[in-house]
DNA sequence: CCTGAATACCAATTCAAA
DNA sequence: TTTGAATTGGTATTCAGG
């Protein structure tokens, strides 16, 4: 079901590093959810995921942006 | 020179919705730095800017989430 | 160092399908 | 309405060079 899923998302999001939306549907896959790619991909604009380049340098998803939502 | 190139695309994405680093580097140009997607995406890292999935569907670059600096 | 061109990699979307 | 496979589009990186 799609909102458990996405609750799981949220989950592994905020446990660990995660790079790509295939080591995402990975993890997805191993906690029992049956995804590829084009879904996680479809979850994260729906949760409206930001894909930021962290302090080490790495690639990284993360929850929105403070400012994300007008311009100036 | 690399620093106000910087300060320019903060402005620029401050300004506007903008969705891709081809379109940054085409405003950029305009604006009179001459760069390529390259150099924009190095950038990109470098000010830790984000890639967001808008509310109104599409992409916008934007500053950093405020909580993409810890795990738990 | 900093950069561009080319490339390899990653993500969004299309197109069926259920 | 949700999904996967395949495709297309976008970005990170390599590799060379200034």
């Amino acid at each position: 079901m799609k909102n458990a899923r996405q609750e799981q998302i949220l989950k592994l999001i905020h446990e660990q590093e995660i790079g790509t939306q295939e080591e995402l549907a990975e993890l997805l896959n191993a906690c029992g959810f049956q995804v590829t790619q084009a879904t996680v991909s479809r979850d994260i604009r729906q949760l409206e995921l930001a894909k930021v380049p962290g302090t080490n340098g790495r690639m990284r998803y993360s929850n929105r942006p403070e400012d994300s939502r007008e311009l100036n």
